[in-house]
Order: C-alpha cells, then structure tokens, then sequence
DNA sequence: TCTGGGGTCCTAGGACCC
DNA sequence: TCTGGGGTCCTAGGACCC
C-alpha cells in the first residue's frame, strides 16, 4: 500500500500556566486557590483551578475581588516574568526533544510537527511527551494532536477537561472529529472571538459542528478569508502553516505608570527606558527597525478628569537599532505629544517596519560612525547579560524610577541568578 | 483610588496616479 | 456643471490571539 506522509500537529498547553509555576517552587499552594495580577497588580490575568471553582473571573480587578480573597484564603501573586519566562524555556527545551519541529505559540502554547509519524501510537507517544515534561519541570500540561492546528486546539481543551484522557487527546478519525465538535462551543474555536461568535449566534451557529455545516461561501461572505480558514481547519485541511519565522514585525513596551505623572520629566525617563527596552530586544533578533512610535494617554476609564491620548510616528532617517538613537527620537516624539496639565497614566513605545541587520541600505549622508555605535551596543548588551539587567544604560534611562509600577506580591525569584536577586532586593 | 502587556492579520477607504 | 475606470499605496481601525 501507498504510504503518504500526513502530518499531524500538536498543541501542548500549560495547565494555569502563571499559577501552576508560583506553585512549583511553593508546594505548600498545591490544592489552594492562587491568582497571579497583571502588572501594577490591577487585575487577575491567571488562575489555579481552585480560584476558577470560587468563581474569580479573568481580568476581574483586583480590588472588586477583596472579600473573596480573604474569606477563601487566596494565594495573591504580581506577575513574576522572570520566572514564568524560566520554566516556559525548560517547557520547550523538553518538547523539542520529543518532535523535529516546534511553533513557540505563547509564553505557556507551542505547536508540535508530528511529521514522519505515521508508524507511531501517537496515544502513547503523546502520554510519553506530558509525562516527561510534567515531571521535569513541575507544571502541569495538556497535549491534543489532530490533523490542523485549529483541530489540535479543540483536541487540547478536551485534553485539559477529562480527567480520563491523562492529558492527552488525539482527534484521527472523522467520527472522533464529529464527536468532539458537536460537543464545543463556538466561541471557543481558535480565531473565533466575542464579536464573530455573537453574530454566529444570530444566525444559530452554536457549535463548532453547526459551524462546519455552514457552505464555504456564506463563511466567506459573513467573517471573510480568516473565517474560511477556520472553516477548512475545523472540516480538517490544513491551511495554517508552522509559522517558522523567527524575528518580530513590531516590538512595543509599555507600561501603565505605578502612580498618575504630570510632569515631561518622568514621563521622558520612563519612555527612554521604554525605547532602551524595545531596541535590545530588536538586537536580540538580529533587526534593524525603521519607525518608532510613541504613545502617551490619561486613564481612560476616567469619567471626572479630563482625558487626553495621543501617539506619534516617526520614521527614522536610517535603519537602525542603535539605542541612542531610538531613545532619542522617542523623546522628541514624546515632547511634541506631551500636553500639560493631564494625569498621564500610560506610555508606550512601540518599533516597526523591521529588517534583518544585513544587508541594509547605507544612508551615503550618515554622518554618524555606524560600526562604533554597534560595538558599543554588543558591549552594553553582553555587560547587561553577565550582570544582571539594566547594569549599564544611557543617561536618558535615568534613576529616578518614579514611573515603576506596583507589584507588591512579587514572589522570590527562584529560578534567576544571585545577583538579580539582590538587584531586586536593592530596588524594594 | 483601584480595570495588563505584547503581538498578528485583514479590510475599507482615502490619496494619488494614469 | 459635468465629470470614467482601474491600479497602487498607505493608514486607521477592527478582529483575533495569548
């Protein structure tokens, strides 16, 4: 017989991944509820299964959540990324022991290629991949494989919900398929949000199964190209890709500020610290960006003060990744949006149209000497390394930190090195 | 008083050109 | 006052994801 090599793909999901890895180096949390806020502690972005049962909802602030708390004895955490960042590498670094290719989906998400795998039980193979990652790295996950990525997200949700699948489910038959649509809701389809779902609603499409049933072209007609994609996916012909791209088409930085600023000065150090930020991670993948973007506005939910937003694009004269320069732009950008008399309670920075770092074209005008610049940012780079972050930065970065935000409930960094643990020390 | 941060892709409409 | 048709590029905004 004919064998045909089809490929099937995997998504493997991190059980409450921000909550499961406060618990991995605090056992004493295991079986207790735990929540983990957003930065400047403002509202619940993960929660255990515990929290989820006592009916806490996701991205409910934190201070309409204050009696449940108490009276439940809830483990209250701020974001720890550094931590989260730790175990979502060692995550990874096991999966792409087990498969040829990895998708770093998210933080807590990755997509396998199970390509060759024709004579493998992929049941098995599957319990294998859950139970080593489980067990080396502490956090619980869930593993669906299918024939589409948007299948492999339905066939994880399953994973995750019995209890009987042990972490794995595998969707290789068209009854299997049949099956497990009829039993998922619509709104829960990967690249179906609140508003498609509510028109599918209208129109009785109540499940992923209903979904299907629908002709190719009213989908088209309804939720355009990306709807149709879905529509294949879900009927089982793939047509999203591995995204093998490695480098980002934006990089933004942004921060709501741990206390309302009025003033330019702060606002310029935290939005020099913010470009600083977003032009190290441009140098970490090797990219040169040709806008930066700016962007500072007044709380907007706000209803008793006056509200004001505002953003610049400025596109820079060459492409470039230089800190200097992008701190510099972003600040005259900055000054030209700044209005007096607001209480500003966000900045942003954002880079795009982005480039590999060669070959590039040389502005015949540059003045400035392009190679010593970036030598001095690989230096600063591999000096941030060694030391810790932020042990050298341009004047602009400032000390004062008045724009820091709040995290209060940060848990020790157990994953990082002496010397940050200190650094975070130094900075309480 | 208190409501995160960081991304991607697609489309409609305007400006401009011939 | 009338005033076509087609193409491209850019931008803002909307939808989605985690």
């Amino acid at each position: 017989m004919l064998q045909i090599s089809i490929p099937m793909y995997g998504l493997l999901d991190c059980n409450n991944f921000y909550a499961s890895c406060e618990r991995v180096f605090n056992p004493s949390l295991n079986g207790k509820p735990v929540v983990v806020l957003s930065n400047n502690d403002g509202c619940v972005i993960a929660r255990s299964s515990e929290a989820k049962t006592l009916g806490i909802p996701m991205g409910e602030p934190a201070y309409k959540l204050k009696e449940l708390i108490e009276t439940n004895k809830v483990a209250v955490f701020s974001s720890n990324y550094v931590l989260y960042g730790d175990l979502s590498h060692r995550v990874m670094t096991i999966l792409q022991s087990f498969v040829p290719e990895i998708e770093i989906y998210s933080i807590d998400e990755a997509f396998l290629l199970f390509d060759g795998f024709e004579k493998i039980n992929l049941h098995e193979f599957g319990a294998k991949i859950v139970q080593t990652t489980t067990q080396n790295t502490g956090i619980p996950v869930s593993l669906g494989i299918a024939p589409t990525k948007t299948l492999a997200k339905v066939a994880s949700k399953f994973a995750k919900k019995y209890k009987n699948y042990k972490g794995v489910c595998v969707i290789d038959t068209d009854e299997k398929r049949e099956k497990a649509l009829k039993l998922f809701d619509i709104g829960d389809v990967w690249g179906i949000g609140r508003q498609y779902s509510k028109k599918l609603q209208y129109y009785g499409v109540n499940t992923a199964w209903d979904f299907t049933q629908r002709s190719k072209s009213w989908v088209r007609h309804t939720m355009g190209v990306t709807g149709e994609r879905t529509w294949l996916e879900l009927r089982g012909t793939p047509c999203i890709e591995m995204d093998r791209s490695v480098t980002k088409k934006s990089i933004c930085t942004s921060r709501s500020f741990g206390e309302r600023l009025t003033e330019l000065a702060p606002i310029s150090e935290a939005v020099a610290n913010f470009a600083a930020s977003c032009a190290e991670k441009l140098r970490k993948q090797h990219s040169l960006a040709s806008i930066v973007m700016v962007f500072i506005h007044t709380n907007p939910f706000a209803t008793n003060e006056p509200k004001y937003a505002n953003q610049i694009v400025l596109p820079l004269p060459v492409p470039t990744s230089d800190t200097t320069e992008i701190i510099r732009f972003a600040l005259a950008g900055l000054k030209t949006i700044y209005k007096d008399g607001f209480r500003y309670k966000k900045a942003g920075v954002i880079i795009t149209e982005i480039l590999p770092e060669r070959p590039f074209q040389q502005d015949l005008f540059e003045v400035r000497n392009r190679d010593k610049f970036n030598k001095i940012m690989g230096v600063m780079d591999s000096l941030n390394e060694s030391y810790g972050k932020q042990k050298v930065k341009i004047a602009a970065q400032g000390f004062d930190r008045k724009w820091k935000l709040k995290n209060e409930k940060l848990s020790p960094c157990y994953t990082t090195k002496l010397s940050d643990i200190l650094e975070i020390k130094a900075a309480e």
